[in-house]
Order: C-alpha cells, then structure tokens, then sequence
DNA sequence: TCTTAAGAAAGTGTATGCAATCTTGGTGCC
DNA sequence: GGCACCAAGATTGCATACACTTTCTTAAGA
C-alpha cells in the first residue's frame, strides 16, 4: 500500500517516510528488534532507498531506531534498565509540566483541561479503552502546552514517542481505566487550584502507575 | 580541508559530517541564521551531497540546524522567548540530576567529582577561562552521569548542547569565574553530604545564574 | 521610478548505479 | 561431528544524474 504522494504531498517524502515508520513503531506494528531494511521499506512505500535512508538515520536521533553500520537498522531494543531511566525521566518531566501547568495556564485552558477531563469521566464508565487511550494522550498534552515552555514540550512529547512501543495495552489490565482517571483528577484539582507542588507530585505518582503498569507488559514478552 | 577519512575512519561518512558541522555550530564557527548549503558542505568535506543531506537531516533532529523544505538549511536561530525555555529545561534537569547525583553517587564517583571540583580551584586563581571551560562541561557531565539514569543523561546532553552557541563567552564577564566555582562549591557539597534537595537547588541555582550571564551575550550580537 | 513577468541560475529532492561490506551456505580439513 | 575458511548472494554506503522548486536577474510596462 504505497502513499499517495502525489496527491497530498505535504512536506518532503522523507518526512512521509519518518512519520509513517515512527507511527509503525509507535502503533505497535513494528516491534523491538525488528528489522528496518531499506529495500523492503523503499518498494513498501514506493519510493527509492534515498529518503528511506535519510528517515532511518533520523529515527536513529530519534532513539527509534538502532542503526548499525553497513548492518542496517532495527527497531530499537532497550534494556530492563534503560526503560526504567526513561520512566523515571518521564516522570520527572511531567512533574516539572504539571508544576508549570499550575503555575502558568491561563484561565482558558484550565477550563478546557477541566472540561475535557470531567468529559473523559464517561468513556470510563464504557469502559472505551482505546477512546480513553486518545484522551490520555490529549490530557498529558495539555499538560505539556500548559507549561508554557517550548523546550520542555518537545523533552517531554519526544520522551513519550520513545516509550510509547512499551506502555501499550497498559489499559488492558483490570481497573487501570478508573484508576488512572482519578489520578488525572487529583493532578486537575491541584492545577485548578494552582498548587504547583500538589500537581508535581500528583503528576509524577501517576506516571510512576503507569510505569508499573507497563513493566509487567513489556518484560512479557 | 578535508577530513582525512581514507586514514582514520571511524563510523561512517554521514557520522563523521553529523559531528563535524554540529562541532562547527556548538563552537561558534558557524553562527545561528547561517546557511548550511550542501554542495559548499560537501566540497569542503570532500565527499558528495548525499551523506550531508543525512547529516543535515540528523541535525535538524537534533536541533541544531533547521530545514525548510527546498530552501536548504540554516543553523537554528531562537527566538529570545525559546532560549529562556532552554535554559529554564536546563535548570531543572540539572537539578534533577544533581538530586539523584546526591542520592546515587558511588563512593568513588562523590571521590572523582570532588577532586576535580578542587583542582579547579587553581585555574580560577589563574584565570585561565579557556581550561576552565573545559572544566565546567566536565563537571557538568559528573552530574549528568552521576544520576545514574541513561536518559536523563541523553536530555540533559542533548540540552546542553543546543545551549551550546549561546553560552559562548560567558566566562569572559568579570568575576564570573570565581561566582562559577562557588556556586559548584554549594553544589559539590551538598552532594557529599548525600543532600539531594540543597544539591538540587544549588543546581537550578547555577544554571540561572549562567542564564542571565547568556541572555546578555545572546541579545547583543 | 516602481512593479511585475519571464527566463536563467542556483539549489534542493529523489532515483539509480556501483563499490564496499556483511551474511550465508557450502566445502574441505581436522 | 565440529570448525575454519571461502565464495556467492544480499545489503549497505556513497557518488552521480536528473527533475523540480526556489531565487535571482533583467527588462518591459505602467
């Protein structure tokens, strides 16, 4: 199924071709240790080796890929304990952005962020894990904006893409779902109240759930 | 000048092209707003287009260089606004490192840190900036290190080295040596003492203070 | 004089080809 | 049977070629 390039063609094919192996990634579809050949990659999206080399050397910067030269590209693979680095990093960061959310949104999107969170309470009562997925998602992005510091967005957001291929199904598990909405809850309250040290903490314990959560996932395989 | 890769060889092309502009930009050879066109690039590296435009392309991850579809690429410029988002990032992974630096710290890595940090002492008296300098980023990878956590080390690296063309210079500011060591003094202290709030503190502390000796510098060119 | 249009020049984006390197399967030897 | 070695195939790395986009130049028209 070749990308209609033609068609749309917004940005360069290049950065088609990272988007399109990152969300592989990402998604799930490429897992761990797989192997990113760049002849397969090239006939699979209909394009020459060129911009699928230039994709896989950026997914390298990335930390999505692994690329081993004159031996091709995997995706990456990470140790028990460089997860775990990166769980705690991202714990810290979203600390850091619920701290800055509490202290610096403005009342708009605190409303938003509050609106969108009571809204979000429904999909737990369906038990709509993969909308309550999308939701997840959105909310800590708002908590990433809400920081009001660009830098920190993009430490944070690119953190998260590096752990997205070892925190999925993490809603599977039995009560994840309304568990971690009241953790959500407890970081809004304390934002809506502008208390920075509250949503810190609140923020990082919720991350440090989800890092549990997602151990168990990702050593059982 | 060429590099001499026929000789010494060590990666690939594009690996050796990634560091040798991204030393180029972080030493302040080239400066924020410059082009980097590839044929002038690749003719002075002597190798072709095609291992600069990955170069270019890892950069632009990296956040160094930024690429605009067919208009070539130029070393990141900042807004003032971005800058103060960077350097407030730095302060809190900093801090966070020199918390966990405090908390995790071997023996003999609290031993390394503080010898270095009092063999720096004779380089203040000396004013030798440029070794001092060297010193400082030496130090600051103790800390980064220190925490024992492999990403936090990758942002905090990655951070520092967007700072990099921002902070040149900054030692130049009369007495900004001495100020430098005594506020690593409060940090290395606190450390030892396996105190990670004071050590976290001192840290932030410091990066400010680096921060507002850099905005001068930025804004004055 | 200023604006604008057309064409040329410069530069980027992608495809293809070849050399270099790695992998694999098989063969001979111990 | 196991191991070292070697050649063929597969794959990557880089250079080159060409198409396409942007930018610059220049000149005509208002």
């Amino acid at each position: 199924m070749a990308l209609d390039r033609k068609v749309i063609r917004t940005g360069t094919t290049v950065d088609e071709m990272v988007r399109a192996i990152a969300d592989q990634i990402v998604m799930g579809a490429l897992r761990p240790g797989d192997r990113l050949d760049e002849v397969t990659l090239a006939e699979r999206y209909d394009v020459s080796r060129t911009p699928v080399r230039e994709a896989l050397g950026q997914l390298g910067v990335m930390g999505l890929a692994d690329r081993r030269p004159n031996r091709g590209a995997i995706v990456r693979v990470v140790t028990q304990e460089h997860l775990a680095s990166m769980f705690e990093s991202m714990a810290e960061l979203e600390g850091i952005c619920a701290r800055f959310s509490a202290e610096r949104m403005t009342p708009a999107e605190r409303t938003i962020l509050e609106r969108e969170h009571i809204a979000s309470c429904k999909l737990v009562q369906d038990s709509a894990e993969v909308d309550y997925e999308s939701h997840n998602i959105l909310f800590h992005t708002r908590l990433y904006e809400g920081a009001h510091s660009k830098h920190i967005f993009d430490l944070a957001t690119m953190t998260r893409s590096r752990l997205a291929p070892f925190r999925r199904a993490q809603f599977r598990l039995r009560g994840r779902l309304s568990k971690s909405w009241e953790e959500h809850d407890a970081i809004v309250t304390a934002i809506m109240r502008a208390d920075g040290a509250t949503a810190s903490e609140a923020a990082r314990a919720h991350v440090a759930t989800v890092s549990n959560a997602s151990a168990v996932f990702a050593t059982s395989r």
